[in-house]
DNA sequence: ACGGTAAGCGGAACCGGTTCCGGTTGCAAG
DNA sequence: CTTGCAACCGGAACCGGTTCCGCTTACCGT
């Protein structure tokens, strides 16, 4: 878990203990409280299981789906992690496609995550560093296979990624895996070559 | 203004005429609201403004969402409607490109309707009358152009609208007209035939 | 050790959406 | 015209997210 509060740490002056101790227990009782309750968890709850006030959470998680999206955020990592893997052992379509059900499937199994996302794709601040991250990913598998096949060059990985994005938003449900299969076969026959 | 409560009188018994004449006026204040405030306009305020109390505008628009929908829900048919005359008088996918933007436009332009499409693409209940409404829209352009080119027999309107809903989603904001155009680019490789 | 202060703290207050319920009223049957 | 009651009304109360601000404290320089 001290992987997430490097992240801030680079940019900011080291936080005081306090404020520090603060934003651990925050995080470990987000994940907590989101694994048992779902994205209905509310914000004063957390809080108050952390043994901190509401402004405590606000100063460091500027709004809920923030804080959500730092809960998840190693957990999205990895999914990026694994895109280069798969597309070396898998040919590029089928490594695109895997990734891309990869994708919608942890944004319908967290709860919550999906609205998260919405924000992190969406606003114009900070919030690129998951954003880059994951348009990585997605260019990794787009421009594997090199001069063979893979997707058209004149797709952009950030387009992918928010059509990804919308099709999370849309078929994230409970009873959605079919047509979000259905919306990444859509997806794949825009951005692989003919 | 009439053809709104139509729809829903068709389906219950008439409603009380005070019932009725709050409704109407409910309508009426909402659109203008919503057009001189945008979605950050509060239920509250509309209903003060209409002179009843949110009870009453609950009891007839169980959500925001849904109050919006109906707002907005004529021009959503103007726009349905428009497809026919499309498909007669472009090229196939030319007609389709073109009412997709229009859709994208109209969900732009109108503060809220993102959102409150969504809900209605989303839910299983009965908000059906919208959703088929655009899907007979979709169905129409998909399959116009007869024996000869269109779309992929296998693609559902009902898809294409859910991906079109995403595309609203992520795109619908204030710069982002050229993502969108980007996206139903994709979106058409995807849907036309190779 | 001490003091000044920037950083941090917590929770009351605010705001917007939604629910609930005691009181009211249009309407039709008698 | 009276009366019964289902439908309707309004707004107080609730709930969750977010903001604000007076008080506290960790840290650094002396």
């Amino acid at each position: 878990m001290t992987g997430i509060e490097g992240d801030a740490a680079r940019h900011r002056r080291p936080l005081r203990a306090d404020a520090q101790r603060n934003e651990d227990r925050l995080l470990e009782t987000a994940a907590a409280v989101l694994a048992r309750e779902g994205a209905g968890a509310s914000v004063k709850d957390i809080a108050r299981e952390a043994g901190v006030g509401v402004g405590t959470l606000y100063r460091r998680f500027p709004s809920k789906e923030l804080l959500v999206e730092a809960v998840y955020r190693q957990e999205v990592r990895r999914l990026c992690e694994a895109a280069p893997h798969l597309a070396a052992t898998l040919p590029p379509v089928d490594a695109l496609r895997t990734w891309m059900e990869r994708f919608i499937d942890f944004m319908a199994a967290k709860s919550g995550m999906a609205d998260a996302l919405r924000v992190v794709l969406t606003d114009d601040g900070e919030r690129l560093q998951t954003r880059a991250l994951l348009a990585e990913a997605i260019d990794h598998l787009l421009s594997s296979g090199e001069g063979e096949s893979a997707a058209r060059p004149d797709v952009a990985a950030q387009d992918v990624l928010m059509a990804l994005g919308g099709i999370s938003l849309m078929a994230a449900g409970e009873n959605r895996r079919d047509l979000a299969t259905r919306l990444i076969d859509l997806l794949l026959r825009g951005v692989v070559r003919s």
